[in-house]
DNA sequence: AAACAGGCCTAAA
DNA sequence: TTTAGGCCTGTT
């Protein structure tokens, strides 16, 4: 990885980013570990999303495989910030390759090249295990648009903090945010878990349905320190995080094992939902052992996941 | 309009 | 120890 300063063309501080082998944004984004993202328009810079990261609003763009540009945003920022969530400083083309050439399996080999721009977001523990709770027995329209009113009901509104004229959105025109703002919940930040143990009733407006009861288990359990997110970060272990974040109510192997991988890298955590069942009975004989698939496993079955999705639209 | 959606819980074999 | 229903809500 190699990056510099710049400035853009509005003379705002920017970062640009190479030498990240065929790291893809959009496949990063899209591949389903994470909620908040939002596509803007595409522009000379290529592709944009914008997201919030860490209380940050964030605008990154690409162009080219293997380069990213951030925008409006400093050293600081980018080191603290951009680096962690986004992996930056992790070979993703190294272990790419290591799964390719350690399986017998040639649809997985398939699924890795076709997936081979996806890196691991390492993702906020406590915003992915509200998140992937909120997940189950839904889709992913609906649990993003869960996430945006639970956001806006709690959190601060970063366009206006920062004093953006316009909605990045593109969803108002020529008009400053925090008068037509229409409070998507898109550029808010993230409730603690302390916010929603205190008011859990704000939650109600999202319509969790029967995942009220999980999100408010979670908001105690992690508040009180019954499950404590720190140990778990620190003890790094794929096993330990399971069984303790297994005592949140509503949260069973398949939740915590996103959580695991996307919350607290455990890359040899191993999620099987209905898609990688699906792929798994299909292309795999009906089992697959993740140990077979070496300490990457995790990123293996993003692979698989968004390989299967990917051919099954193919098909629809 | 009935079934299903990126699961989990509980009750019952 | 494994299996079947039910669950909030929204969409097709």
């Amino acid at each position: 990885m190699f990056w510099q300063k710049k400035k853009d063309k509005n003379g705002r501080d920017t970062i640009e980013v190479k030498e990240l082998g065929k790291y893809s944004l959009k496949d990063t984004l899209e591949c389903g570990q994470c909620f908040r993202h939002q596509r803007l328009g595409d522009d000379e810079n290529g592709i944009n999303y914008m997201t919030v990261i860490a209380d940050k609003l964030i605008f990154v763009s690409q162009k080219t495989p293997g380069e990213l540009v951030f925008h409006s945003v400093g050293e600081e920022v980018f080191r603290e910030i951009i680096i962690p969530y986004f992996d930056l400083d992790t070979d993703y083309e190294d272990i790419n390759l290591k799964i390719i050439k350690n399986t017998d399996s040639e649809w997985l080999r398939r699924a890795a090249e076709y997936g081979a721009g996806i890196a691991i977001l390492r993702q906020n523990s406590w915003e992915a295990l509200f998140s992937f709770i909120i997940s189950q027995n839904n889709n992913i329209p609906r649990i993003r648009k869960i996430i945006g009113q639970i956001c806006y009901e709690y959190g601060v509104n970063l366009c206006l903090q920062n004093k953006v004229d316009v909605c990045p959105l593109g969803k108002i025109n020529a008009a400053p945010c925090h008068e037509n703002c229409i409070n998507c919940g898109a550029c808010y930040t993230f409730p603690k878990a302390e916010d929603v143990l205190s008011s859990p009733e704000k939650l109600l407006s999202s319509k969790p349905g029967f995942r009220y009861k999980y999100l408010t288990d979670a908001a105690r359990a992690v508040t009180s320190r019954e499950v404590n997110l720190e140990l778990i970060a620190g003890a790094r272990s794929y096993a330990y995080t399971i069984s303790e974040l297994s005592k949140i109510k509503g949260v069973g192997n398949k939740v915590a094992s996103c959580v695991a991988l996307f919350g607290f890298g455990n890359l040899d955590a191993f999620p099987i939902d209905v898609w990688m069942k699906r792929a798994i009975d299909e292309y795999f004989n009906g089992s697959l052992d993740p140990s077979t698939l070496g300490r990457y496993a995790g990123l293996a079955q993003q692979y698989i996941f968004h390989y299967i999705r990917h051919i099954t639209k193919e098909e629809a």
